[in-house]
DNA sequence: AATAATTTTTAGACAAATCTAAAAAAAAGT
DNA sequence: ACTTTTTTTTAGATTTGTCTAAAAATTATT
């Protein structure tokens, strides 16, 4: 029942088909050597030698100079990766106490975890979560993603209310940020106005008033409430 | 407060040194190249390479021909692996419900997650067990370890009442023969006689008698009622 | 104690994943 | 359309952990 039809990858090749997998979401048509070597913090050169292999794999449709897709294969790895990923993130938040800054580096190790049976035990362990302690889906153990409706604070129209329900960006920096802000997922937002000059946002939080930058503003998602 | 004076070891290197110190325990004046090969499915001159390796980082005290010890740090090290293989072998159990002839497998990915802070919270999280689903005692934050006393049932004493306290071996294969025979942990013994010719013994488990062989006899723990 | 057998080490090679530096292709600018 | 710049690929080297085969050291046997 489990472990049958699992492709065997190394650590190095999850990771660059997690990083495609993430990247393809922005530019859906190929993504760049480049783009994939600044997110694993590599040389371009590496990335083409493993785009090469990873092609023979059929995880990757790969033209020389052309950007790389993933393939159906690559793509259904790329979710179970992510899937796993989240699902530690909500385990070590939930369960272990975790703030939700600290997650993101040990679920970089637990991703690469290998039996399938673990993390649908996990999946019921949890309650069969949807969203990750930042707002992110969660795929279910068929790769499905319950995509919600969401977006972006700097395009919220004045004086509707939302409520915070993701972040973009989840350094611990930008985190930490918003930890210190008292901005977590489901606060009540309210975006009151904006600065032409810097394109900052005045918003109501709680009933308070807060004054936050255009960066910020870029990397939180918020919903009609 | 964490994560600061960590060795940083590669997965390679923390298998040697964990089988190093399972084989120290039989061993304790030195460990043979061969044995340490033979438990990594490697060959002899492999483990030369890694123990000069291990000797350099100070993991080990190793000079040629005379087989192998694990220094102060080498033994910290160890006794820190094997905590986090047993914490996750009870959270796969205890939290997953997992049968102990899975976990063994999946405990030796898990172990090698690095994150100090981690092992802390889901020791804290499983309320600081002692004990792993084997029986075997888990090494504290401070790699302390608490025995308990135990002997092997070939060496009980006719008639005594025992109960069974843990496996010297973990493999799946003699986990599942125990499972089948409704043998497990805390389970009341008592041994009837044994025979001459096989060493072979008969036993009363939970007042049914049962006749096992030699091999099952050295491998199963005990202790007085 | 000499020889045989076993164990361990050395020497040299290889695969995976990376790097640097140079070449080739594509994209951008004039 | 032709340069220039940027991106991507190739070629060759490096590191880690492994291997095989041969040499050296140790242990066992007669």
């Amino acid at each position: 029942m489990y472990d049958i039809y699992v492709i065997i990858m190394t650590t190095s090749e999850e990771n660059y088909i997690k990083v495609i997998y993430h990247l393809s979401l922005v530019s859906p048509k190929g993504v760049n050597t480049n783009a994939i070597a600044g997110m694993i913090d590599t040389k371009a050169s590496s990335v083409t030698d493993m785009l090469k292999k990873l092609s023979e794999k059929d995880l990757v449709s790969y033209q020389k100079y052309q950007g790389v897709t993933l393939t159906e294969n690559g793509l259904l790895c790329a979710k179970m990766i992510v899937r796993k990923h989240r699902l530690w993130e909500v385990f070590l938040v939930e369960k272990l106490n975790f703030s939700w800054d600290e997650v993101h580096e040990i679920a970089e190790e637990l991703e690469h975890i290998r039996s399938e049976k673990l993390v649908d035990k996990l999946d019921e362990f949890l309650g069969f979560p949807t969203l990750d302690p930042h707002g992110d889906p969660i795929p279910n153990a068929n790769g499905e993603i319950k995509n919600i409706d969401k977006l972006l604070l700097s395009d919220a129209i004045f004086n509707q209310d939302y409520i915070c329900v993701g972040v973009k960006n989840s350094s611990v920096e930008f985190l930490q940020y918003l930890d210190k802000k008292n901005i977590f997922l489901g606060v009540p937002i309210k975006v009151i106005s904006s600065e032409k000059f810097d394109h900052s946002f005045t918003i109501n939080l709680n009933s308070e008033t807060l004054s936050i930058s255009n960066k910020i503003a870029e990397n939180l998602y918020i919903k009609l409430r």
